[in-house]
Formats: C-alpha cells, sequence, structure tokens
DNA sequence: TTAATAGTGTCTTTTAGACACTATGGG
DNA sequence: CCCATAGTGTCTAAAAGACACTATTAA
C-alpha cells in the first residue's frame, strides 16, 4: 500500500487515545507576594474547585502547543505574557475522571497591572497568593503541577533573571531583587546579585528614575533575550 | 446534572483530539562515541525512515508516560534504561502527516553492553553516532527531537554526572571523563573533573581496579541518587 | 539634619582552570 | 628502566558572600 492510501484510509478517531489538555501556570508579584491565576470551575468535571487556566488544542485555530496555551490565557486574561515556557506533561488514568489523560503545562509570568483591570471584571477568575494555593485543594492533579512550577521558578530564581517578567516593563534593581527574594525564599546580598546582572548586561537603564521614600532607584528594561541568559554560578542555596 | 451522570454521559471519542504518542531518544557511550538508538519504520507513515523509538499509550497497561515510553524501550532493548527523564512535549498540525499530533519525548541513558546482544539480533533496531544520526533525514520532526535531546544532555554534562549512565554499573573516572568530553565536546580539567566528584561524594569505589595500559584505574559505581544532583557551578563552556 | 532607601568598595571565601608533579602497573 | 595511564599538589583566576561605607532624595 503507498503512503497515499494508507493516510486516506486512516482515521484518528478508531483508536482510543487518551484525553489532552494544556494547562498554564501564570505566575505574578503582585505587593510583596507571589501570585498565580486560578480559574473556579463552572462545569463538570470538579466544578467548584479552583483550577489552573487550561483547555483543549484548536486544530482549526493553534499551529502549535503554544499557541493554545496562548490562546486560553489570552480569554482568561485578555493580553499575552512576555513570558511562556513549557513546565512538563503529566499523564495518567486516574488524574482527570472522565479517564486516561494527559497534560501538558506551562509556566508563564506576567505584571500584575497588564491584566489587574481585566481580572477584576471577571468573578470567576483570581490570582491567588501562591502559598495559600498550595495548600488548597486544586482540581484535577494542578496541586501537583502548581508545586513543580513552583520549583522550577525558584531554581530559575537562582540562574537567570526570569522572574523579572513578572515584573512591568520598567523596574528598579531593589524591586527585581525583593522579586528573587520572595521566590527563593531567602533574602539575597544586594552587591552579588546587582554586580552579576551588571556583567552580564541584562537591562538597559531607561535614564529615568523612581522615589520610594529614600534614595530614588534607577529604573531599568530588560536587554532582549536576557531572559534566556544563565549565569554559570548559582547564588547560595 | 451530577457529576457522576455528567461521567456517565461522557465519550471521549466524541471530541476530534490530537494523535498522542510518546518517543524516546535513548543514548549511550561506545568506543569513543556518542550513540543514539534508531529504528527503521517498517510501517506508514514514514516508512523506510530512521526514527526514533515511539508509540502509543496502552491505556490498559500504562498508569503513567513513564510506564509508556519504559515499555516501549524494552520492546526494542529487552531492558529498562537505568535514565529516563523526559524532555519535551511537541505538537503542531504538520509534524505527523496523519493530521495535528503530539509526542512526549523522553532522553534516556544505558550502557551500550546491557543491550548490545539484543540489539544485534534485530535488524531495525540499531545504535547511530549522533554526529550522523543528526545529519540524516529522519521520520517525523525526530531530528528536531534528537537536537533537543543531544543540547540538554550537553548542559547536563556541565552540571551533573547523569552522563555516567551510558556507562556500565562500575566504570573508572577516566572514562566518566572521557564520556563528558564526548558530549560537551571540548576536553576538560582532570584535576577539576575529579575535584568535584570527590567533594560531592557521588560515587562508591569499590577497592576494584581496571588497568589500560599504564597504571590501573579504580573502578567506582554510582552513589544512590547520584543523578539528581547538580554543581553550583557549571565546568567551562 | 535625619530617616530611608539606593548604590559602591573591598576583603574573604569558594570553586574552577592550569599545569607540573608523583604513583603504579606492564613489558 | 621506560612507557603509558592514573591520580595529586598547588598556584591562579573568577565570581559569590559579607558587610561597611557613601549617595541621594523627602520631610
Amino acid at each position: 500500500m503507498s503512503e497515499e492510501k494508507y493516510l486516506q484510509n486512516y482515521k484518528k478517531t478508531l483508536f482510543e487515545s487518551p484525553l489532552l489538555t494544556v494547562d498554564a501556570v501564570l505566575f505574578t508579584y503582585h505587593q510583596g507576594d507571589l501570585k498565580v491565576l486560578l480559574i473556579e470551575r463552572s462545569n463538570h468535571p470538579e466544578k467548584g474547585k479552583w483550577a489552573l487556566p487550561g483547555g483543549f488544542v484548536d486544530e482549526k485555530k493553534d499551529r502549535s502547543l503554544e499557541d493554545t496555551v496562548i490562546r486560553i490565557l489570552k480569554q482568561k486574561t485578555s493580553v499575552e505574557p512576555p513570558y511562556i515556557e513549557q513546565l512538563y506533561t503529566f499523564g495518567g488514568p486516574d488524574r482527570d475522571k472522565r479517564g486516561w489523560s494527559v497534560t501538558i503545562s506551562y509556566t508563564a509570568l506576567i505584571a500584575h497591572q497588564a491584566c489587574r483591570s481585566h481580572i477584576e471584571t471577571v468573578s470567576n477568575v483570581d490570582w491567588m497568593n501562591v502559598a495559600r494555593a498550595e495548600k488548597m485543594e486544586l482540581a484535577f492533579d494542578h496541586q501537583q503541577i502548581l508545586y513543580r512550577a513552583r520549583e522550577r521558578l525558584r531554581q530559575k530564581a537562582l540562574y537567570s533573571i526570569v522572574p523579572a517578567y513578572a515584573l512591568p516593563e520598567t523596574f528598579t534593581l531593589p524591586e527585581l531583587q525583593r522579586v528573587h527574594e520572595v521566590i527563593i525564599g531567602k533574602p539575597l546580598q544586594k552587591k552579588s546579585f546587582r554586580r552579576r546582572i551588571e556583567q552580564a548586561n541584562l537591562l538597559i537603564d531607561t535614564g529615568e528614575k523612581r522615589s520610594e521614600g529614600g534614595r530614588p532607584a534607577a529604573l531599568y528594561r530588560m536587554r532582549e533575550k536576557s531572559g534566556d541568559y544563565t549565569f554559570v554560578r548559582n547564588l547560595e542555596q
């Protein structure tokens, strides 16, 4: 049989296949806390429980899995987050009551203000303190997904400046350090933190300053691709 | 409607869903080269091309995606590799001619001798030099998957001793260093390499020695969980 | 001037790089 | 004894930790 003939006769639906979803762990930083976006489920299964934003691949619209997660997050927040990274794919017979299922999970970061107004208008979507969310009973295995995203973000905070994507486009170094400290869970040496960022030339000084009751701090913006940079040495663990 | 009623009425096959597969990039080290396990496809689609070992989730047998990849690799090699790690999930409308598809890919490592005899008996399964495989036209997007696995392994070689799983259970430090050098693609400082492994106490001295034309080298085995250990500082990049 | 926060100088510590040295076995 | 390979000593270099110091603003 030729390949053409094979493909003509091939019917995907003939084979039983796990249920496939895409979920996102969207973090932000606001008022000293790391927060995660949760949705209160209005449909079965797991109706009424809080869950990570997620959904199905739309074979018509989506050209990639990243398209899917971006589409889902835009639905919930009205904006596209500046940082998205695939986290892990979870699969098993029991994680969803509908049967053997697989979810491709993503970690994303966004500035709180970028989607605040939109989220405030919707009742079943909300930012929740990560510490609190981790203790809650979330839908499906979303607690496990959140935990893994949290751990990965903690690692990234030790060897990259990816956490900067949880801040607005311009930010000060003390602000960025605070985000890292919240994620890592312990204070960092100011000098070490600043030295490595300066040496790697990851930020652009906007020339502006912002005052918070003391000496005004310089406002920076990320240089292109700075999220990809990894320091060769971790901060103290 | 109650959740029970919802679940009774739910039919997975009613919704179009991407084709789901699991693929493995199984590396080994043999005679100075990094090798990857490839299969010559005997069925459509992509019949006749070389591909990574892969297959479908078996909803009856598999309790997790890792079960799936282990089952697939056991079919091809007769043994279960000592190191398996999820790599990345690829998805899109064009990567498989049968339609929108998703593959969850894994990286695995095994000693060459552990499955040599079995592989030699099968005609369409073979170890191939990674450098050569990367230049070949593989089935589906397997070239891209291989490339990504190769990159991840290179990174791991800089901050872990994961490459040790490509060697037999006992090995010498010069052997391990050679594996790292092949993966990284450049020579390493003997002293630096040994010092960090000793300091982190990752290996157990078996007391045995092995001679290769000069002073005999001590034989080590990995300590439990040594594959999870990450050095805080990378080797030179 | 003081309080508060931003930012720097500089010494110490840690860990990798470089490379020469010693050690151990086989012919 | 010589060759080959294994393994060590030790100085240098790079980058983080510690912490005190200076700088800049508002009240």
